[in-house]
RNA sequence: GGCGAGGUAGCUCAGUCGGCAGAGCAGAGGACUCAUAAGCCUUGUGUCGCGGGUUCAAGUCCCGCCCUCGCCA
């Protein structure tokens, strides 16, 4: 009776590099998550992808004098990189320029069409006559009508930080060649969220005692507060997905209506992907099947309000457009665990004044089990938290070195000096040798609940505790006192000691998993732990497109106490993490807000 | 402007139904030595953002205000 358990993660937008504040808002606590229901036997689907469109990627491709598809191809390319390098297992990370995403909005687009959810409506919207197409807001600079500021953007304005309607701006010029842009009329699908209201207000409700109360209050308690009114759905654009309706063809789907179907889109393509076609179903269709939504609170309305509308509207018409099947109903979100943001060095991160710490920059000189330890150990999961590289260097040295990496060096390497790299026959076990498994026995209950309701950080917290545990019984049985006078004594202890450490590591493999998989080589196990990562390119008929994958064939590893065999012949230890040096906290702060070396 | 989250020990953060303010780290002291000078034992710490109110009792509930952050307009 295995659950199936979509994890859904959001879609990094590829115009940008990634920073640990993005990295602990959505795909980290995702992972531990999907690792945690892959151990204890659930059928896992992790999915997510390059937020490939929208104007971000153009004005980069405008001011990099490339194309959108340059600009999405290389940032894409660097998150597949990035995410294994950190152990980030989705079985699908694949992007939205792709031939399956397009036809998936496309059929999402009609089938809320065919239910009455669309309707057009016509609005004024900046036209550049010298290089004859719309601008977005983006593209357009100008004189702020609040301020008087003489270069606010076309969305807001810089000096007073309003936020500005663009049609109303002073003395505008495009942004691409300086022009003057004319007003002008141009006619928009709309999504009538005033209809479905009622079904997301149910829908919300239904989720009422469960749901985070940040995610609940911003989706709800906005609806209650102030009506959900029509939002328009295409935009006047060449990059991006195209309009089905006939006429239409010139317009393309807005971003943000497009980009999180991906999530069904991405579970489409895996399945394909893997020669069953129709697999997806299992986390779509099944009624019992459960979806967990992983993304930062600034993406609340969409995922809580938005999407589900999308798949409300869309009712059983998406399977009949897109695969003839008679009255299946999507799935709607079961859980949407939003985190907060990560601040650094007590100001908010920013990627264009190079306050951040950047993925690919940390793991040059840091190992991921180190920058997975301290983002979930400050995970935002109730508030906003901060990166203080000091700290970062106190939990490293005094938590994850000390604690378990020590715990586990002392252990390893008492077993293997005295017992001659094996694993030793314990005589029969003493009460306080039964206590001490016991108590590591039941993190597999408490350590698990906590990791299936999402709280992450408690969930370390509390098996970090139990690795104290272990330090203490080593203590008060004193192997190293017993091995002189009753050999016989410590090799029960030691035992004991490394069966503690060897259930210790499944507790902490959905955290640290290299580290664990590292340990349990050690121990002397063959098979891995957990499955293998890899990429690969798909030819469809948009071109090519680069995706990462995950097989779980060779893991071996589950959510269950050790049954380490005496006798096991261990491999000869080292230390599972690098004490950092006091330096490094001044060295790292040098580099914050210096000019860039990594937005290339 | 509307909606929401947060403000608690030197630092990072918990705090459920209102009932003597907590953890980890840092600091101080101690016994030990298997281990990455790690681990173990002992130990100090508070204007719970500010001002009112309700209550026998408020970090917690109510009202007002200040600051930080997010979404929306």
């Amino acid at each position: 009776m295995p659950s199936n358990i979509l994890v859904s993660v959001a879609w990094p937008y590829a115009n940008s590099l990634i920073h640990v504040g993005n990295i602990t808002g959505s795909y980290l606590p995702a992972d531990i998550f999907a690792r945690y229901q892959r151990l204890v036997g659930n059928n896992v689907l992790m999915v997510s992808g390059s937020d490939s469109h929208g104007t971000p990627v153009t004005v980069r491709a405008d001011a990099d004098g490339t194309t959108p598809l340059e600009v999405y191809s290389q940032f894409h390319t660097g998150f597949l990189e990035l995410f294994q390098r950190l152990g980030l297992t989705y079985d699908l990370f694949t992007s939205t320029h792709t031939e399956n995403h397009f036809k998936v909005s496309q059929s999402i687009f009609l089938a809320l069409e065919k239910n009455g959810y669309l309707y057009t409506d016509k609005q004024q919207q900046w036209y550049s006559p010298t290089q004859g197409r719309f601008l977005p807001d983006r593209y357009i600079e100008g004189t702020c009508y609040v301020c008087g500021y003489a270069n606010a953007r076309g969305d807001q304005c810089d000096q007073c930080g309003t936020l500005l309607e663009a049609t109303s701006l002073i003395n505008p010029r495009s942004k691409m060649d300086g022009s003057t842009p004319e007003l002008k009329e141009t006619e928009h699908f709309y999504l009538d969220l005033g209809k479905l209201q009622p079904a997301i207000i149910d829908f919300l409700r239904q989720r009422e005692d469960y749901w985070r109360s940040n995610v609940l209050r911003q989706s709800l308690g906005q609806i209650l507060a102030d009506e959900l009114h029509g939002r328009a759905i295409t935009r006047d654009l060449d990059w991006g997905i195209p309009v089905p309706i006939e006429g239409w063809d010139e317009k393309r789907l807005y971003v943000w209506i497009e980009a999180v179907i991906g999530y069904l889109s991405a579970s489409i393509e895996w399945a394909q992907l893997n020669g069953q076609p129709q697999a997806w179903h299992d986390w779509w269709y099944d009624s019992q099947a459960k979806s967990f939504y992983f993304i930062g609170k600034d993406n609340i309305p969409f995922h809580a309000v938005i999407w589900p509308a999308q798949l409300i509207g869309a009712g059983d018409w998406f399977s009949k457009l897109f695969e003839e099947l008679e009255g299946k109903q999507l799935n709607l979100p079961f859980y949407v665990p939003a985190n907060e943001f990560m601040n650094l060095e007590g100001k908010k991160i920013s990627g264009s004044r190079n306050w951040a710490v950047w993925g690919f920059d940390f793991l040059s000189r840091y190992e991921p089990d180190t920058l997975r330890y301290y983002l979930t150990a400050n995970m935002p999961e109730s508030k906003d938290t901060d990166w203080d590289w000091q700290d970062f260097l106190n939990r490293n040295n005094n938590e994850l070195v000390a604690t378990w990496g020590n715990l586990v060096n002392r252990v390893l390497s008492f077993a293997y000096k005295h017992w001659d790299g094996q694993v030793p026959s314990p005589g029969e076990l003493r009460p306080a040798d039964l206590e001490i498994l016991s108590t590591v026995e039941t993190g597999f209950q408490t350590v698990g609940d906590y990791i299936n309701s999402v709280n992450l950080r408690a969930g370390l917290n509390e098996a970090m505790r139990l690795a104290a545990e272990v330090n203490k019984y080593l203590d008060q049985s004193a192997p190293w006192f017993e091995v002189k006078t009753d050999k016989a004594a410590a090799a029960t202890t030691i035992f004991t000691a490394l069966k503690a450490i060897d259930s210790l590591k499944i507790l902490l493999s959905p955290y640290l998993p290299f580290s664990s998989e590292q340990l349990h080589k050690f121990l002397g196990y063959t098979a891995p732990l957990f499955g293998e990562q890899f990429t690969e390119t798909i030819t469809d008929n948009l071109g090519e497109h680069d995706v990462l994958r995950y097989n779980p064939a060779a893991a071996s590893g589950s959510w269950e106490p050790s049954r380490l065999p005496s006798g096991q012949k261990l491999r000869e230890p080292a230390p599972l993490f690098r004490k950092l040096d006091d330096d490094i906290v001044a060295s790292e702060r040098s580099r914050l807000g210096q000019p860039d070396i990594s937005q290339e």
